[in-house]
DNA sequence: GAGCACTGC
């Protein structure tokens, strides 16, 4: 097939497109308000002129910084600027309150107040006069606690007046229990509002004021404001509960279809799609774009001829519950008209059009099909969040659709990025559709905080003191920092007796047994509340009702790849805008909610990165560039990429992907690679199973290559059962077999137990991970009869496995040094060999690993012994004899290691 | 004698 560059789109057309996109936006913005055009004129000069203000204040305020000093992460220093800004923040926010009140008694409300057809209500003008109020008797106060007028952490309190933790709660618990501290609650609401950010249409003017207050650059966040504006009515959803109750099931379904925020745009959108082979939608949670666009796409025929939709997803779970609940809708059975397709399940039928998948489910379906013959639209959903395989389907599809002018694509996307989305489909139309998402107020604190733990902890005791009732969601980085603070929490809460409500300490982290991660979802008890630690899984990937605090910390995981030495690295970083955004909004899904970030405006602003970098440009890509081989494409440097990886990262895939012998020196496919591509799995590991072929012994080999892409979640290691867990884990290594072999006696072991529940209690090995190396297992002896690999057992050959794992993992070895550390043959890297492998002590002379890990020292994990000699044997071209015998003439003690 | 964010095929 061809998937060369075709001519790109002319310019006259490009021109075109613009003026749909045009004429489709103001189409959608007709719809929504009534406004004339001049109206809509006046409108953006008001706005316009609003702008220009805003910069001009911006600036003032910019040149009186430029005499600040930069802040930094140490108290002291933040302490002095914290005084130097106080001032002109105060001001700034007196004079516009101020300014607003002049406004309103000018008696102009009625032109000036109306924003995007919503005029300040009474409500609001009494919200202003109370804040005047506020005001007053904040200046009175000022003299005497001046210091403490900003939103400021209770621990910075601490250190400056030695206040201790007693005292402390005590003063809480008197305002908890006393209805009178009105001062008290009056001044807390002011401060809270003062770094508010709200979203909402009826908030939108607040946004702009505020936003512009608090931040440096306020575009961002404009564009946010409107993207969300939607009236959303809790009353009319109140109401649609109850007459839910009241008709039928599917007559319900329908009512609720309608209300969707997607309905009203329903003939428009279908215009579009019409009219143009690429849209992108903007849409924000809950507008129904999932699950309504299919549908509307099936009623106007565009599965009449015989061809299917596809709607992908970036998780499994996702792709099953969107596709059972638009079976629900249409009233057919889920794999009937309705269906799914993800790895080891593949729920369609042969009367399937509507079909939901992951996103890497539908890049196997290129292999199969290069056109995608079956399908007559394509929907790639959840754009934004820029998976690895979602990135790579963006440019297969980008070509398809030239090739194929009757394929409709649909990108939709819930951020800003619709623009380079847009730009990147050749100036696609957008299509927005109004979300629908209850107002989130932001917090940030006044000052950066040393020790965010400490910070979080103290955060949620707060929140838990002084909050009306609702949970916590608190964001932390790993599994080993929600352990700490769990017990942190449970003792300052015991410190606390019976005075305070009852905290129930939720954990959830992927790694975390099903049984323990269920209880998060239990709605809590009355008069108690629940605060759950999460890592990045509750970001995006579970969704969990009833919470109305989040507390961000502003930092995650994120995993690093160096090109260079193609190492991966798992380091803490600060989280991005959008990633922030995202935990913000995790507060507001079933009510208005309240974000706490334990970092200031001013880095949130300075600090943070739009967006985090997509994974493409962060990742091993010897997969990615074997898959896109196989399509046919052979000029990888110039492939349309969105966002190109590093140059480095694609030679690195290049040369890895020569030496295990799928390339050929013209960098063409060979037979090998074709059969490796086969396999989804890391081409090293593809590489293995394909060399399991001349030694017999592919039976094993598979088991070793399903445990060990399941990766480390295998042995299960609770804090306080470390010993018992160890020693468990070590009766699989007895007799240095090395980690491979060990997880293959862990598999055979417990298939000989019956795939027993029990047996990995006993053995502190997690089913989930076992029942997955199961279905990985049995999938990868499925691919071995399409590549027509025998299934043959060799059990007792040790030699023959660790040579067919030396097949794939040659390069990956490395040998020791008379100092009692690693070096890999091929680098000058020092290595270690991680403690939690069965060789840790053992210290063999030559080892192949399987990865690499970068934490406080550079750690080999999962690492096998191998003789030298067996490089030379299976990897002529990649190692020579010099290799071999300078770790042979390593003058190592006889006896030491090597046995 | 250390320490594994999250997906997906």
């Amino acid at each position: 097939m061809d998937l060369r560059k075709r001519s790109r789109t002319s310019a006259v057309e490009v021109e075109e497109k613009e003026r749909e996109f045009k004429r489709i936006t103001s189409s959608c913005n007709e719809t929504k308000g009534s406004e004339s055009v001049e109206e809509e004129l006046l409108k953006d000069q008001r706005e316009k002129e609003e702008l220009e203000q805003h910069l001009r204040e911006r600036e003032s305020a910019r040149t009186r910084k430029l005499t600040e000093p930069k802040a930094s992460r140490t108290r002291s220093n933040a302490e002095d600027i914290q005084t130097l800004r106080k001032v002109s923040r105060h001001e700034y926010l007196k004079k516009r309150e101020e300014k607003k009140l002049q406004e309103l008694r000018d008696g102009i409300e009625d032109e000036q107040y109306l924003f995007d057809g919503v005029k300040l209500s009474e409500a609001e003008y009494h919200d202003l006069r109370h804040k005047k109020a506020i005001y007053d008797v904040l200046s009175k106060k000022k003299g005497l606690e001046g210091a403490n007028n900003e939103y400021k952490m209770p621990e910075a309190y601490d250190d400056q007046r030695g206040v201790n933790q007693e005292k402390r709660f005590s003063v809480a618990m008197q305002r908890y229990s006393d209805p009178n501290a009105e001062k008290e609650e009056v001044w807390e609401e002011h401060q809270i509002r003062k770094a508010t950010l709200k979203f909402g249409s009826k908030d939108k003017r607040q946004v702009c004021d505020d936003y512009q207050f608090v931040f440096e650059d306020q575009i961002d966040f404009i564009k946010a404001a409107v993207m969300d504006g939607d009236k959303f009515d809790y009353e009319e959803e109140l109401a649609l509960e109850k007459s839910k109750a009241k008709s039928s099931v599917l007559e319900a379904l329908h009512e609720e279809r309608k209300k969707l925020p997607i309905y009203p745009f329903r003939d428009e959108f279908l215009k579009a799609v019409h009219d143009h082979q690429v849209l992108v939608i903007v849409g924000e949670t809950g507008s129904g774009k999932t699950t309504q666009i299919p549908q509307y796409l099936h009623e106007a025929g565009y599965t009449k001829n015989g061809r299917m939709i596809a709607c992908t997803q970036p998780r499994r779970v996702a792709a099953m519950s969107v596709a059972a609940r638009v079976s629900q809708e249409m009233g057919v059975k889920l794999g009937h008209e309705v269906g799914y397709s993800i790895r080891f399940e593949d729920c369609t039928s042969e009367k399937t059009v509507l079909k939901y998948m992951t996103d890497g489910m539908l890049l196997r379906e290129f292999l199969a099909q290069p056109e995608l013959e079956s399908y007559s639209v394509v929907m790639v959903d959840e754009a934004h969040e820029r998976t690895l395989s979602t990135d790579i389907l963006f440019g297969l599809v980008k070509d398809v659709a030239r090739a194929r002018p009757d394929l409709k694509l649909l990108i939709s996307s819930a951020t800003l990025d619709a623009e380079k989305f847009s730009n990147y489909f050749d100036c696609a139309p957008i299509f927005k559709i109004p979300g629908r998402r209850y107002p989130v107020e932001i917090h940030f604190t006044k000052a950066p905080e040393a020790d965010y733990l400490d910070a979080a902890i103290v955060t949620t005791l707060q929140i838990h003191a002084t909050q009306p009732p609702g949970d916590i969601l608190v964001f932390l980085t790993g599994q080993e920092e929600i352990e700490t603070t769990e017990e942190i929490l449970k003792q300052r809460m015991r410190g606390l007796g019976t005075k305070i409500a009852e905290l129930i300490i939720c954990p959830i982290y992927a790694n975390l047994p099903t049984e323990l991660q269920a209880k998060i979802f239990e709605p809590t008890p009355e008069g108690a509340r629940k605060v759950i630690l999460a890592t990045n899984i509750a970001e995006t990937s579970l969704t969990i009702d009833g919470i109305k605090y989040v507390i961000d910390p502003g930092f995650s995981k994120m995993k690093c790849y160096n090109p260079r030495t193609g190492m991966e690295s798992l380091l803490v970083t600060p989280i991005s805008k959008a990633s922030a955004m995202q935990r913000a909004g995790r507060s507001g899904r079933t009510g208005p909610g309240k974000c706490f970030r334990l970092y200031t405006a001013y880095s949130f602003q300075n600090d943070l990165d739009d967006n985090t970098p997509p994974e493409i440009q962060r990742t091993n890509l010897a997969n990615v560039v074997l898959t896109l081989k196989c399509l046919g494409i052979e000029d990888l440097i110039n492939f349309e990429f969105m966002d190109p990886p590093p140059i480095d990262a694609i030679k690195k895939a290049l040369e890895l992907l020569y030496a295990l012998s799928a390339l050929n020196v013209g960098g063409k496919l060979t037979k090998v690679g074709r059969r490796m591509a086969e396999f989804p799995l890391d081409p090293m590991l593809s590489k293995m199973i394909v060399a399991s072929e001349k030694y017999k012994c592919s039976d094993e080999v598979i088991s070793i290559a399903a445990m060990l892409s399941v990766g480390n979640s295998i042995f299960y290691r609770p804090k306080d059962k470390q010993v018992h867990a160890d020693n468990a884990r070590m009766n699989f290594h007895t007799g240095n077999i090395g980690d491979h072999i060990a997880h293959l006696k862990v598999y055979n072991s417990w298939k000989e137990n019956n795939y027993s529940t029990q047996w990995c209690y006993e053995n502190y090995i997690q089913v989930r991970s076992m029942k997955h190396a199961r279905d990985i297992r049995d999938q990868l002896a499925g691919l071995l009869e399409r590549v027509e690999i025998e299934l043959t057992s060799n059990s007792n050959d040790f030699d023959a496995i660790k040579k067919s794992i030396t097949s794939g993992y040659f390069p990956h070895s490395a040998r020791l040094q008379k100092n009692g550390t690693y070096r890999m043959v091929k680098h000058q890297q020092t290595v270690h060999i991680h403690p939690s492998s069965g060789l840790a002590e053992i210290l063999p002379r030559c080892v192949l690993y399987h990865e690499l890990v970068l934490t406080s020292k550079e750690y080999m994990r999962q690492v096998t012994e191998i003789k030298p000699q067996w490089l030379l044997e299976i990897a002529p071209h990649f190692y020579d004899l010099k290799d071999v015998e300078n770790s042979s003439s390593n003058k190592m003690p006889r006896g030491h290691g090597l046995a």
